[in-house]
DNA sequence: TAGATTGTTAATCGATTAACAATC
DNA sequence: TAGATTGTTAATCGATTAACAATC
């Protein structure tokens, strides 16, 4: 009966209240799981799959009510107030991330930055950049969670430590250093006290030419290896 | 007896590459499953069954070769000369990608930047920044195949079929929109024509703090919905 | 009614995990 | 030999796909 929300679900949950949003305002009322899985690249059985799941029921001939579904996606997926986090390491990568114009669009507020070199320092900007050294503080009174990291790799490790002893719970990682904490660790990064997600740039693009080779040498007559 | 090589293997193989060219510049001749596995997080059998598939065998006491493992490994992912490719988009993410320190180091050459903002171009630079209208002949006469997308949300679709034009045929799509091209797309978006890594940042983050509600709800006594 | 869409169950596919035999 | 590690097969888990009944 109670079937599991895995993570390929939850992130198409994510994109669905997405497009369902975007419907919304363009002032669509009903949607149809056909057009829906178009939309995100799943198929309509997906969709409803999904639907089912997670308790929203449609009307066998008219689709779905977009408004019932954004309500119940924003609940499912917690998504109700407004996401805050921090950037750590205002390089050129991180100062890029601290004034990413979708965040806003997507209810995410970097509130702050963080970093050791002086020259970027900036407490009195509207995202404030402040000595790493404050981000413990700072992360305790705003009860921070989420952290973006994009320090240079040789720190990564280390800063990474500090922000778990920070309290932050949720590392977005941009370092090309795969960060693991305490115990066992899964596939997806995700332990007891700390959850990271590796973004990682070089692997993604290696990846993309491992594909496209393949696909040229699977056009080729002569089967691969 | 011809197993697959499946897309989790093969970022797993890109990890081993990666682990194993460090602990040779450590001077390291031989490597145990074990080890290995603790390095990226995947436990020792997956590790002696990914060997196993690409055909590598190793010694039943003595564990695995290194400099034989990265030589196979090499081959299997086509890693074997730099791999180049263009930033499109040169605004403050793209800037930040056409410098990423990481690149050189793994491999990867950013040949150009192209944005239609004149301020941004450079054409002397020694990564010259150039108008996205010289795109098409650039990609020609480099044949440059793969790209790195990070332009402002609204033109994302349209320089992407600019690109498709233009013959690349692999990106790594740093907009926030959903990009997918001709055909049927499978999730991981690849078809004929283009594969396409999108790295949605908004959504990771989303994710962060979906999985870490999640793990304070089981925390929690009361079992979830 | 006929047609189209939902919703659920069973079948299939894909990948990991477990178990253990082989052997250095 | 005893111990440790590889390598392979079978079992399990996870998620998608297919099929179809229900019904507006």
């Amino acid at each position: 009966m109670e079937e599991k929300i895995h993570r390929p679900m939850v992130l198409r949950l994510a994109r669905y209240l997405r497009v369902l949003q975007k419907l919304k305002s363009l002032g669509f009322v009903k949607v149809f799981s056909n057009n829906l899985g178009d939309a995100i690249g799943a198929t309509p059985a997906v969709v409803r799959k999904d639907f089912s799941v997670i308790g929203i029921a449609g009307n066998k001939r008219g689709g779905y009510v977009i408004d019932a579904l954004i309500e119940r996606l924003v609940e499912v997926l917690g998504k109700n107030e407004v996401e805050r986090v921090v950037v750590v390491g205002c390089g050129r990568i991180g100062s890029a991330l601290l004034n990413y114009r979708e965040f806003p669009r997507e209810g995410i507020r970097v509130v702050a930055g963080f970093d050791t070199n002086e020259d970027r320092l900036d407490p009195d900007a509207e995202i404030p950049v402040l000595p790493l050294s404050e981000l413990p503080g700072f992360a305790e009174e705003h009860g921070i969670e989420v952290a973006v990291l994009a320090v240079p790799d040789p720190v990564a490790t280390s800063v990474f430590e500090l922000l778990i002893d920070a309290g932050v719970r949720g590392v977005l990682n941009f370092t090309s250093v795969e960060l693991k904490c305490g115990a066992a660790c899964a596939e997806d990064g995700c332990t007891e006290e700390c959850t990271v997600h590796n973004v990682n740039i070089g692997l993604e693009i290696e990846n993309l030419f491992y594909l496209i080779r393949l696909k040229r040498d699977a056009a080729v007559p002569e089967p691969v290896q």
